[in-house]
RNA sequence: GUGAGCAUAGCUCAGUUGGUUAGAGCAUCUGGUUGUGGCCCAGAAGGUCGUGGGUUCGAUCCCCAUUGCUCACCCCA
């Protein structure tokens, strides 16, 4: 039997409501805060992602779906949005057109890593870049505009992280004091974050070993050492949230994973998935634009994950879809007539009604027993008796009642069928 | 890339301290008087017990390998 592929889902029928909710609820937020839909292409030339992510990136270096293709070219499926986003950008002079862009996507990501609980290899996410603007403001609004949308879902259980990695000068500072505080240490701690220790020196205060976690107890904090601006942004963001009552935690811990971040960096975490927690994460990126060949322009924009999301809700049992119904389901009493029945069946669908019927010339009691099945709010007996008399019976499921009506006279059963 | 756990019907799972015809619930199908659902009742269909090897008189069960899945690490949505 071929399977699908590790890493990947078939969303069955059955999923697929949750889906469109989600995607509704998510345009419904975007579209009140006027950010305006962009689809780009689910590959793109190989250096985008290279130049954009950074090389030394977790995502580049080890995750990146990476193919040659027939005419010799390096193509890679996206592993992310906002690099092709900016690429767009700069490509349609977008920000030559109007000062400030507010964009919003939804689609497949692809990333080459082991799945696990919220983890797949093609996975779905949403998000939203701002793109021309300093202003907190709008790093306040990536936070609320993604608050919201799960407030909407109902989630419950959320913590909202913030923290600023301020401009790389003063990032780099810090990791070198850092590199000073931590190096007296370095056989003391943990193997995992020796390798840290070159890697990725912050994420050491994310240890969960206790020797890691005692030994940076008083390690020196990067915001100790932002610059006046990038702490006057960052109050402006805090302040922001505060008045439009998000609630949120400072992180100063919370470092991503991508290199073009500056100043504002957040994560929402749910406690209702499994250890791959975050249902969304962004900052600000005032430096992409230009490392991509654009002008300088600043930018802002976060992406959440539609798998753990639709998981948080299907844990916290957020949303409850109703069941589908159909309209009319048509019951052939007997032989011959199927001529009539599907064309009535036609004749209905055409009026706008959601129509179906036998297609194996089933016992009436299996078609009523399909009827059920589906859900159907009427259903139509046609053959018998009361068709030879030029009459069809019209039966209404839930009140369990029937009424017969002439044969040619659609437009009235149709009526009664729309009364309800 | 690393580690652990799991693999029996479409689904959720029992089970055999190795013995002949492998079970349940749900779902599916048929029927419960000739043409009417949901509840109930009766019956049917459905399994090379993940795959390959080994031990044994005999393996679904024990051993080895392999594949797949799951969870966790790393990292991330």
């Amino acid at each position: 039997m071929i399977k699908a592929v590790t890493g990947t889902r078939d969303i069955l029928p059955n999923d697929i409501p949750k889906w469109n909710f989600l995607l509704s609820i998510v345009e419904s937020v975007f579209s009140q805060f006027n950010y305006k839909e962009i689809r780009t292409p689910i590959f793109e030339e190989t250096s985008l992602f290279a130049r954009g992510i950074g090389e030394a990136t977790d995502i580049v270096s080890k995750e990146m779906y990476t193919f040659i293709d027939r005419s010799g070219d390096s193509i890679t499926l996206r592993p992310e949005m906002t690099a092709g986003v900016v690429r767009a950008l700069i490509e349609h002079s977008l920000d030559k057109k109007q000062n400030l862009n507010k964009l919003f996507y939804a689609g497949p990501m692809f990333r080459q890593e082991r799945p696990q609980a919220g983890r797949f290899r093609q996975f779905h996410q949403f998000g939203a870049e701002a793109l021309g603007s300093n202003d907190p403001l709008l790093d306040a609004e990536m936070i609320i505009m993604a608050y919201d949308i799960f407030i909407r879902l109902g989630l419950k259980n959320l913590i909202v992280k913030i923290n600023s990695l301020g401009v790389p000068e003063s990032r780099e500072n810090y990791k070198k004091v850092l590199r000073q505080y931590v190096e007296p240490h370095l056989n003391k701690l943990s193997s995992e974050s020796r390798k840290r220790f070159d890697t990725n020196i912050m994420r050491i205060f994310d240890s969960k070993e206790e020797i890691d976690q005692r030994i940076m107890e008083n390690a020196p904090l990067l915001i100790e050492f932002l610059d006046d601006e990038s702490l006057q942004h960052f109050e402006k963001v805090k302040q922001t949230l505060l008045s439009t009552k998000i609630p949120f935690e400072v992180d100063t811990k919370l470092v991503r994973g991508l290199d073009y971040y500056t100043h504002t960096t957040f994560e929402i975490v749910s406690g209702s998935v499994g250890s791959q927690s975050a249902l969304c994460g962004g900052g600000r990126y005032n430096l992409l634009v230009k490392e991509l060949g654009g002008s300088e322009t600043p930018g802002v924009g976060f992406a959440a994950g539609m798998e753990r999301i639709l998981l948080a809700c299907e844990n916290e049992k957020s949303f409850l879809l109703n069941n589908e119904k159909i309209d009319l389901f048509i019951v052939t009493i007997e032989k011959g007539l199927e001529k009539f029945t599907y064309q009535t069946a036609i004749d209905f669908r055409r009026k706008g009604l959601i129509v179906d019927l036998d297609y194996s010339s089933r016992s009436v009691k299996a078609q009523m027993r399909e009827a059920n099945r589906l859900n159907a709010k009427y259903v139509l007996f046609i053959g018998g008796e009361e068709f030879s008399k030029g009459e069809i019976v019209l039966k209404n499921m839930s009140k369990s009642e029937q009424k017969n009506y002439s044969k040619n006279d659609l437009d009235q059963i149709f009526a009664s069928i729309k009364e309800k």
